[in-house]
DNA sequence: TTAATAGTGACATGATTTGTCACTATTATA
DNA sequence: TATAATAGTGACAAATCATGTCACTATTAA
C-alpha cells in the first residue's frame, strides 16, 4: 500500500482515538509537514470523517459524534455470517440499533458480488430465528440501555396489574427472553431491585433530579448472584430504649423475640435477610434515638444513606 | 481518492464478480496497460485477495474461495450495532457461522478507538438475548443449511421416541425456536414433509445416491401454507376389477363405500386428503391392474413417479 | 511448432505528493 | 492593545510514485 493511503488510515485511527488535536501535533507524530497534515485532514473530511476546527489558542481540530471507522476488509464468509446473524434478528421486535444495523447490512450487500447476493437471497428464506407469538412492542429500549451503560436514572410510567404507576428506576441492563424484553433495575420508589417488562413501560425519560446510585459493578451477568446474596441472612443486633422496647414489642413481636432488661431497656438479637434491609432501615430510623443498630453493617450503611438524603432534602427546602 | 485506489477497489469488485479472467481482458476493461494490471493484481494479492494464475492457452487468473470484499467504512454506531447484534446471539448454542462471526467481530474491535471499546465492554454485560434453559447441542446445522440452499439430500441417524432410525431427508431450512433448532424437510423414508429436531440428529452426511426433489420454491416462509394446502381434499375416483373390489372391500371399507356393479366390478368415488396421497399411491400400485385411478391428478402423478423409480431400480439390478 | 497466456526488468515520461515559504485570518489572554 | 497560538491558502520546486513501452523469459494446450 502506498505511503499515503497507509498514513491516511493511521491518521483516521489516530484522530478517532484523540478526538481533539492540533495540526502541529499530528505533523510531529507522523513526521510530515503541517501542510501535508492539513491536506490529509481535508481528504479525510471529504471521505466523511466529521471534522471541525477552531482557530486561536486552545483551538484545534475535533472529531464530532458519528465518527467513522477506517475501512475494513471482510472475507466473503464473514460478511455472509454477519449478514445472517443480524438478519435473523429481525423478528425480535423493536430491537435497539435497528436502523444502524440495516444501514450496515446495506453496505455489505452493496459490496458483495452478484453470486453472493444470490446465495444470501436463497438463505434468507432458509434460516431464521422464530420468536414466540407472544410479542409486544417495546419502545424505549435504547433509552433504557443508554441509562444502564451511563448510570442514569429514568422516570417511567409503568403498568402493573393494570394500574399505571410512576416510578424512578436505574436500569441494570435489558434482555430479551421468549419474545419479551425485560429491564432489571434498581427502583427508587421501592428502594430495591425489581424486574420490569419493557412493553409495560408506557413512557420513559431521563430524570436528572435523582442522584443515581453506583451500579457499575452490577450487570446482567452477576445480578442473580447479587439477588441471591440478598436472600442471605446477616447477624442483626439492635439496642433499644424503654420506649424502643415497647414499640418493637407491638410492631415486631411476630418476627423477633424482644429481650427486656430489668430497667425496661432491651435488645433484639437475631438474623435478617439482606433483602429486608430497606424495610428495617426505614423502621429504625422511625424509632429515632430509641433504637441503636449495631449490626449488620449493611443495614447501618443503608440507614446512613437515607439519613443523608433526607438531610439534603430538608436543606434545600428550608434555606 | 486517487486514480489508483479507485481502480484497485473497482478491480477488486470486478475480480470477485468474474472469478476467472485474463490480464488482457482487464487491461482493456480498465483502459490501462497489461503491465499496470499485473502490478495491480500483485497488490491485491498482497492485500489478501486469494489469486491464482495459470499460464498457457485457456490459462488466466482465478479467485479462489475465501474471496475478500473491498474495504468498507462503517460509522461508529453501525459497528457497535452489528457488534451487539452478533454478540447477543452467542447463547444460541451451536450457531452456524460461529467462527466467521467471531473473526469479523475481532476485526471491528481492532479498528475501534479505545473509548468505543470501553463502551462495548460496558454494554456487553447489559444487553443480551436469554435463551431458554432447555437447550441442546445441535451439530450439523451448517450441513443442513447448506443442503437446504443447494437442494441436496442428507442421510441422517435420527432419534425418535428413543429409537434410532436412519433416514434420508432433503432439508427446507433451519430455524431456532425457544432454545431448540428445527429442520423441516422432505423425508424420503416417509415420502412426506416432516419436522426434525436438530439435536436429535445423531449423524448427518450428504447422500449423493438419492436424487433430490425440487424444493426451490418451498422455504420457511411458505412451507406452512403448502402443508395446509396438503390438508385440502381432492376428488377421488378409482375404477376396480372384480378382484379389486374384493381387496378394497376388505382393506378400505372403513374409509369408503365401494360401489359394486352387477358384473362384480366396481368403483370408489369420494374425496381424499392430499396428505394421504403417498399412502393411496402405494396401495393402488399394489393392486396392479385391478385398480385404475382416474383422479385426482396429484395421485396419478405420484404413482407415476413411484413406478418410474421402481423401474429404474430394477433396471440397475438386473442388467 | 504455434499461439495464448503469465511474468520480469529497465527506463522514460507523466502524475501526484510533499515540503517550504510567505502569506492571511481569527481569537484567547497577558 | 499587542502577542502568541492556532487554522488555512497559494505557489512552486523537489521528491516520489504510477504508468506505459519494450524486450525479454517461461509454460502449456492444441
Amino acid at each position: 500500500m502506498s505511503n499515503r493511503s497507509q498514513r491516511l488510515i493511521e491518521l483516521m485511527m489516530t484522530v478517532n482515538r484523540k478526538r481533539k488535536f492540533t495540526v502541529k501535533e499530528l505533523a510531529e507524530e507522523f513526521n510530515v509537514s503541517r501542510r501535508t497534515i492539513l491536506r490529509d485532514l481535508q481528504e479525510l473530511s471529504g471521505l466523511g470523517v466529521p471534522l471541525y476546527s477552531e482557530v486561536g489558542p486552545h483551538g484545534g481540530y475535533q472529531v464530532l459524534k458519528e465518527r467513522i471507522l477506517p475501512p475494513i476488509a471482510f472475507t466473503e464468509e464473514e460478511a455472509v455470517s454477519i449478514f445472517f446473524a443480524s438478519h435473523a434478528l429481525r423478528h425480535f421486535s423493536s430491537l435497539p440499533f435497528e436502523t444502524e444495523i440495516s444501514a450496515a447490512l446495506k453496505k455489505f450487500y452493496f459490496y458483495m458480488p452478484g453470486d453472493v447476493r444470490d446465495r444470501i437471497d436463497q438463505m434468507k428464506n432458509r434460516f431464521d430465528f422464530i420468536s414466540p407469538t407472544r410479542q409486544a412492542k417495546s419502545s424505549y429500549l435504547s433509552l433504557l440501555l443508554e441509562a444502564a451503560v451511563h448510570q442514569k436514572v429514568v422516570h417511567i410510567d409503568y403498568e402493573s396489574k393494570s394500574e399505571l404507576t410512576s416510578r424512578k428506576i436505574q436500569p441494570i441492563g435489558i434482555y430479551a427472553s421468549v419474545g419479551l424484553w425485560y429491564c432489571p433495575s434498581y427502583c427508587f420508589t421501592r428502594d430495591d431491585f425489581r424486574l420490569f417488562r419493557c412493553d409495560k413501560i408506557h413512557s420513559a425519560k431521563l430524570d436528572e433530579s435523582v442522584k443515581p446510585i453506583d451500579l457499575t459493578h452490577i450487570h446482567l451477568g452477576n445480578r442473580q448472584a447479587i439477588k441471591e446474596e440478598k436472600h442471605k441472612k446477616a447477624d442483626f443486633f439492635v439496642e433499644l430504649s424503654r420506649e424502643g422496647v415497647q414499640r418493637c414489642e407491638s410492631d415486631l413481636s411476630r418476627r423477633f423475640i424482644v429481650n427486656v432488661r430489668e430497667d425496661g431497656t432491651g435488645w433484639i438479637e437475631d438474623q435478617i435477610k439482606l433483602s429486608n434491609i430497606p424495610f428495617f432501615a426505614k423502621y429504625f430510623i422511625g424509632l429515632g434515638e430509641d433504637a441503636w443498630v449495631e449490626r449488620p453493617p449493611e443495614l447501618i450503611e443503608n440507614m446512613k444513606q437515607r439519613l443523608a438524603k433526607l438531610l439534603e432534602k430538608y436543606k434545600n427546602n428550608f434555606v
